[in-house]
DNA sequence: ATACACGCTTGGAGCGCTCCAATGAATGGA
DNA sequence: TCCATTCATTGGAGCGCTCCAAGCGTGTAT
């Protein structure tokens, strides 16, 4: 059932098991007739090397944790093969964990990647809460990514939501909008600070009698939804900076139902530029972040504390950018 | 650095390593006063069991190894969702890799997970060779999702792929539809199933001299180069059954660019019904395969075998239905 | 009081691997 | 020819856990 270990391969090759320990992991050391009966050995037997025994025994699995919070969020698999990329570049593996967008589902997921003793663990847009991090941080190497926190040794790397939200409000204030709403993540990841990033430039823009947040979450359902209550509130805005992409396809579906026009009537503006943003369907103006970069930051400054490089808690902030596409344009007059 | 182990557990509850040992696996064995002393200690030194070890003793992981083709691909994570929710019904765990729809990427991640010793496999659309898979099965009880194989130990689950091409081209042909091409996924898993049926269904219906496939892949890119190449041609079809929802994404995205609308000029009908075809934006008719349903289903099918409840192979085939939205209506006379 | 059973608890062996110190073989210099 | 040195190879201990047979203490029947 357990397939061969090295032991069998070792009576097959006729050596002993630590010189076919010593080929498996290729250590120089090995002459070269040896290598070759070890590994003809090996093949013929199927065998393949228990990565929890070799775990256990040096402490070390060379695999990295992720742990992504919604799989159904394209954002995620971008990030993922930032993070994939780096990990291989760097001779290791990775073993993903989904987290539902649940705080239990989360726990309970990086707890079972914990388990397997990775070398590090990268979380992407977890909402768990903090306390959650810090423990899991506590015990392996952790990078956050898109989502900041305080915690003294922990590594993020974000994009600064701040500025991105005042990008996409100072875009719609160009186009010529003042009633501009903006559709909150709620818990997600990010969203507070996306939130403050559209409050503190609607005031800077001398527009705080339009300030307005209608609370939603990170999916195109909750865009749907926080679209309806726009509906059937008083006014409807001319403008709308959702929380994410996902949420804006969920706003312009709603709102196209209902027979308002993107951007003729609701100039709507996304942000992630994830891959659905850019189908020529959707052409939805978005802030751009640089995914698979971050991905690859965020592996490589967790590679850089493995390797004992760094002790000080790294806070990656990259710039996020206007991206213009067809959701948005100038109001009716 | 690795955590506090058992043998510290025990001798802070002031206890043997075995009782800690049974009362993490909450036998029924063990005195409520210990129970509670040794969970305190477990709590207070934060405790967590090495799997690695646990594994290694027991030869059981309790967890089942997913391996996914595409991240990207919003099909996957929908069956992930089933696979999930089965799995933690039954008390088990998942842990995820991704294949990036590359055989030799898949066959890595196939091999980092089998490295961890799961207590069985799941396949989600693998584009690898059938030798890797059925290497990979005579390792540990593999189910394969979205791809057959004629392997005698390996389960599958599919939906019945050449009976939802023949949906798509019936929906089309009573229309009014003639000339309709066919879209095809190239290496990815069932698209010669998909192919198939096309080209039966239009054999079927006396359609044989319009038959004509343009190759391609199951992403929106592969989609929109496929739409070059027949925009490029001399004729343009009236109607298009894409390899799946992703790729007529790509496809009618690069038909709208061109001036070409859809459905008034060319009909496009997509395959799995994802996420992405209901969006209000694109509103694609597509074959709907239930994918959660499908992810339940192959897991259950593992756990059968895992509990010996069968051994021979099960092939689970599923309805496709037709699902009828704005990309599909009559062709211009 | 003695025997017995039952329930809780324990130490030892072993899972497959790596690491280390030690062994044996081969090489080169005197 | 002999010894020092290098190089390839080996056995034993140990990683953290589970499993098993055996131990201990209490309660009940005799």
């Amino acid at each position: 059932m357990s397939g061969p270990t090295l032991e069998d391969v070792a009576a097959r090759a006729g050596v002993s098991r630590s010189l076919v320990s010593l080929v498996m992991r290729d250590s120089p050391k090995v002459s070269e007739g040896r290598r070759r009966a070890v590994l003809a050995a090996a093949r013929e037997l199927g065998y393949r090397p228990n990565l929890n025994a070799r775990t256990l025994a040096t402490g070390n699995s060379g695999t990295l944790g992720v742990m992504i919070s919604d799989l159904h969020n394209p954002y995620f698999a971008e990030v993922v093969d930032g993070v994939e990329a780096a990990a291989h570049d760097n001779g290791m593996e990775i073993i993903l964990g989904t987290g539902g967008r649940r705080p239990a589902h989360e726990r309970r997921s990086v707890e079972r990647l914990l388990q397997f003793r990775p070398a590090g663990l990268l979380l992407l847009g977890p909402v768990v809460e903090t306390a959650a991090i810090e423990e899991a941080a506590s015990q392996v190497p952790t990078v956050l990514v898109a989502r900041s926190v305080r915690a003294g040794h922990v590594d993020t790397v974000n994009d600064d939501g701040a500025t991105g939200s005042a990008l996409a409000v100072e875009h719609l204030a160009a186009l010529g909008h003042r009633d501009i709403v903006h559709v909150d993540g709620g818990g997600g990841s990010q969203s507070s600070v996306r939130r403050r990033g559209y409050e503190q430039a609607m005031r800077r823009l001398a527009l705080s009698r339009h300030l307005r947040v209608v609370p939603s979450e990170y999916t195109d359902i909750g865009g749907a939804e926080a679209a309806r209550a726009l509906l059937a509130g008083d006014t409807l805005p001319t403008a709308i900076v959702a929380a994410n992409d996902f949420n804006a396809v969920g706003i312009i579906g709603e709102l196209s139902e209902a027979g308002v026009r993107v951007p003729q009537d609701v100039s709507v503006i996304g942000y992630d530029n994830t891959h659905l943003a850019g189908l020529r369907h959707i052409g939805l103006t978005t802030i751009n972040q640089p995914r698979e970069e971050m991905g690859r930051l965020a592996t490589e400054t967790l590679l850089q504390r493995l390797r004992g490089e760094r002790t000080r808690a790294a806070r990656h902030l990259l710039h996020p950018e206007l991206v213009v596409r067809t959701s948005t344009g100038a109001p009716r007059s």
